[in-house]
DNA sequence: TTGCGAAATGACAACGTTGTCATTTCGTTA
DNA sequence: TAACGAAATGACAACGTTGTCATTTCGCAA
């Protein structure tokens, strides 16, 4: 009773004080269609002078359910803010609230470990927010009564996912390097443990494989300027280097300022594609063309996903959502 | 009835399954030094065997409390990020989970119709992210039995806040320029309708009027780099203008480069000071000295103070955390 | 007015836990 | 061995809602 003043009003003392049954104002909140509306007012009038405000304990109590969705955060990006707005949203318009938890700093947690904590919390279904590797994702079988999705690259064996279609989204630039004329494209990664980063690249060695092109030695960086900088360094001493794809697009303005202080020019002399298209934002007039994944639409997909599954929780779906080239001037037709 | 396929396993399914009474199953979860531990295994095992998960309705009924705190995203920046990181972060810590709800996207949402919604969730206490203006901001009443924490620039009659302190922060960059032999400061402004711009704008105003300064007009902007942009072309015909505070990094971004673009040179011509230091992260080798708020802390304390507050509710409290200055080289020092 | 079916309302149990208090079992000492 | 206090366990009520089913009230036709 610890955060109980004196008391709570209950429906009982709605009841009491609007000279009804109980039961009657269960029904003014849940089927209100179905009492007189003397009735109706009257205990609206009662509910409204004791500040009657109905117990969510109880309630769920007695239906078997929340009318909440568990969302964990292994890991908390900026790109996580638009999914979780995008979850949010969904969830909102179909009147779910969400509970949330989050990986502990230091701690390594694991799916199961994971669905535990939220099996103990008033959840419905859940959400895995999931961008790299945990060491039980191929074992972990998701509770029976509570659906679950998972927002990830990879596939799983029996929860439904959601993901980006981040190889598609490399593919996509890579092709549209090559329909512009260059022969070969440059590959500058993310954090190695990073799964976008891993799909990134994964997209650009098939695409360049898919047209018999033998894909040089990516380079490694760590989503910052700085590290895009110091490939573009190593990149503007390579005389076949026309086309530059990084895995975001803050590496790719290293690269791009890189370049330029090599006194190279983009486009004319190497073209560059980035992720994210979040470069005009903080550079004025900025030329970058890029891939932009919807995350909003990430989050609506894998809640819509959700609440689809909450009668069937064992079903199973894979769910890619695709990328969009944003189209600026950084890629330079050699067809002329 | 709806999620619960068959059966769910009760305190009571585990008694008769390990063959002791349901109150021994509920001390072994709550207490279990006062249960001998041969039962207690066999309570274990019980429990191991049929899946045994407690439920959080029936808990929190007899308990009175959720363990969660309720989060009211009005709004949902990139900045919410580190923030939600940290509110995230300490309820892990103390063992509490997060409930969240967004305003729905064209939906006007007050105070008020947050604090009706919240209480009919599974929550303790709450706190609002407000970082524009609401129509009942001055007459919102919390309700009595639920601790509320509002993060706002502003102060609020009956309940507690948390903020960045960013009338501070504008005013050290100020003085960081004053200190450094400039005799005036012109500012770049966010978007009119926030509070942080405001409060920017606000803290920029006083540290120049309390040292004799006239405060020049404030140009406009709107948080992206092009607005900075503009208003770089402005300034760089200015010639009393030797320096710049703009009220985020992308926009100090954007008049760095017109004034590049206008043979001015940053910083012997002209000094810039941004805010939030994530320009590093887009440009390689970034000069721009900037005012950085710690968006983890404040979230670390604004749930301290629910938790604080859980047990008297009315108290109130208000909560500045304190800015830093990162010093680059985008400043120039006039008094050698 | 009476009778009747439909609408409105009420009494009571049940959801799965924990608190209270009673009862049983244990270990120790006389 | 008996007696006793402490430790372990159990029976039962209660938390505040909703579902089930019984009861009352209403409106309308005969």
């Amino acid at each position: 009773m610890a955060t109980m003043d004196k008391k709570n009003v209950s429906m009982n003392d709605v009841a009491v004080a609007a000279g009804v049954s109980l039961k009657t104002v269960s029904r003014v909140i849940n089927e209100p269609d179905s009492v007189r509306e003397s009735t109706r007012d009257g205990v609206h009038a009662a509910m409204e002078t004791l500040g009657f405000r109905a117990n969510f304990a109880a309630r769920s109590l007695k239906l078997g359910r929340y009318g909440c969705i568990g969302v964990v955060l292994f890991h908390l990006s900026g790109g996580a803010v638009d999914m979780i707005d995008g979850i949010a949203d969904a969830a909102e318009e179909r009147g779910f609230a969400l509970t949330m938890i989050k990986k502990r700093a230091g701690e390594k947690m694991t799916l199961a470990e994971a669905a535990r904590r939220m099996s103990q919390l008033p959840v419905d279904g859940m959400i895995f927010n999931l961008r790299q590797m945990v060491d039980d994702f191929d074992t972990f079988e998701a509770p029976k009564d509570l659906k679950t999705v998972i927002i990830t690259p990879m596939e799983h064996p029996t929860c439904s996912t959601v993901s980006d279609d981040q190889e598609g989204g490399a593919r996509m630039a890579c092709e549209y390097f090559l329909n512009h004329g260059h022969k070969n494209v440059y590959f500058v990664s993310g954090k190695k443990e990073s799964l976008s980063s891993q799909c990134r690249m994964k997209g650009w060695r098939a695409a360049l494989e898919a047209h018999g092109i033998e894909p040089p030695e990516p380079l490694q960086g760590d989503w910052n300027a700085d590290s895009g900088y110091a490939a573009g360094l190593v990149l503007a001493d390579k005389p076949d280097c026309t086309a530059v794809l990084a895995a975001n697009d803050c590496m790719a303005n290293g690269v791009m300022m890189a370049l330029r202080d090599k006194g190279l020019s983009v486009p004319n002399d190497v073209s560059v594609i980035g992720f994210d298209d979040e470069l005009y934002k903080t550079i004025p007039n900025s030329i970058l063309t890029s891939v932009k994944f919807r995350h909003r639409e990430l989050g609506v997909r894998a809640f819509n996903e959700v609440v689809a599954g909450l009668e069937a929780p064992s079903s199973r779906s894979r769910t890619l959502v695709s990328g969009v080239l944003v189209e600026r001037s950084s890629v330079k037709d050699l067809r002329a």
